[in-house]
DNA sequence: CAGGGCAATGAATAGTGATTCACTCGACCC
DNA sequence: GGGTCGAGTGAATCACTATTCATTGCCCTG
């Protein structure tokens, strides 16, 4: 048997502080970048001491991680249950980028952390972890239409990768004009993208 | 009066020297990427010494500054003569995407480089720019076309900065199939994505 | 109430790589 | 020749942070 409740620190508390320096590294890349969030930055917005982290991390990395793949991981449920809405597979695509986009837009720092800013190695391979979970969203609909004849004979993993750079860049780079047009561009840039054949009366 | 020809080591040597740091930056980057490229790994491969970088340039940063913005001039220039041929906006367009597809899959480590690895922030400055530069030699194309009445009423710069940023997407992450279909698969979807609009025939 | 375990602490350490600078050496000028 | 110039050198230094770990103090147990 495990004794338990011996430590005056109980499970639930140390999984508080756990969350805390999650939510606190969270929150400093949303803020102010990936470039800010330094072991002691993020120690510091949590209330604990540098070496605490490293009780719950074994390493920075780690622990960003954590925090890049929940934030992914929160943000592709979403648009994925968006995406499973009924509808043609072009409404679909369409109303999946305007919530990527939107969400995207409402929160730039940490949407250009979490997808383009310099990071540690080990976080970039997290990116491309997601970066193909973003895709295979698409490219599952993409696939999906393709097979029912409703969109032309594309690639679905490759439209579906260059649909996915496409917003990315549209959305990190010039905060330009206004937001609505910018989303309206890209539901019309995907729309268009994903074609407009119909097999069953044109093969190609 | 400015003295020449005063010491041994003429102008000319001196511009040797620096060009072949600049071409050693270069080449290291090509090959092994920017996270190999330290001073001391560039400087002996140009056959210097790592103090006689700093005779050249100010600092690391802007001696990639210049590799990076020789490298991308090169290229936009060679794909803005190519794209400056006699056609249609979108036959130009077609065959913008398709040079600077094969370009950049035969070049991977270096377009990687360029384009997405983690890098100072003075040369992520520089990839901005260059960024910048890409989307507008594709927004021309595509305002020209649209003032033309061959494109539909897109947004030119956001449409230009989506494909830019699907085909970087595109080339960069699975270097899963043939060449041929990537890059054919590129064209259509650059191709889609303008629209297939005619105004003059049928307004939006 | 004493003992002991454990999480928290944060100052010190370590590792990395850019940058500096005191010195060398060869060539040009007088 | 002797003196000066200045590019070249590369080991030493600096700066920056992630990481460690000896110490602290709390809170349970017996």
């Amino acid at each position: 048997m495990v004794r338990r409740r011996k430590a005056s620190v109980t499970d639930e508390e140390k999984a508080r502080t756990r969350e805390a320096i999650v939510a606190a590294a969270h929150d400093q890349i949303a803020q102010d970048g990936y470039a800010s969030a330094s072991v002691i930055a993020v120690a510091q917005r949590a209330g604990v001491a540098t070496g605490s982290v490293y009780r719950y991390f074994p390493s920075k990395a780690e622990l960003f991680v954590e925090v890049f793949r929940r934030a992914a991981g929160r943000e592709l449920e979403l648009i994925a249950e968006i995406v499973d809405q009924p509808g043609s597979v072009r409404e679909r695509v369409g109303a999946g980028v305007e919530a990527f986009a939107r969400r995207a837009l409402a929160a730039p720092t940490l949407v250009y952390a979490l997808m383009a800013e310099p990071v540690d190695p080990a976080l970039e391979a997290e990116r491309l972890a997601s970066k193909g979970a973003w895709r295979e969203l698409f490219a599952g609909l993409l696939r999906e239409g393709v097979e029912a004849g409703d969109l032309a004979a594309i690639d679905p993993e490759i439209t579906a990768a260059a649909i996915v750079g496409g917003m990315q860049e549209a959305l990190l780079l010039p905060p330009g004009a206004g937001h609505e047009a910018l989303v309206a561009s890209l539901i019309q840039f995907s729309s268009n993208a994903i074609g407009h054949g119909d097999p069953s009366r044109q093969p190609a």
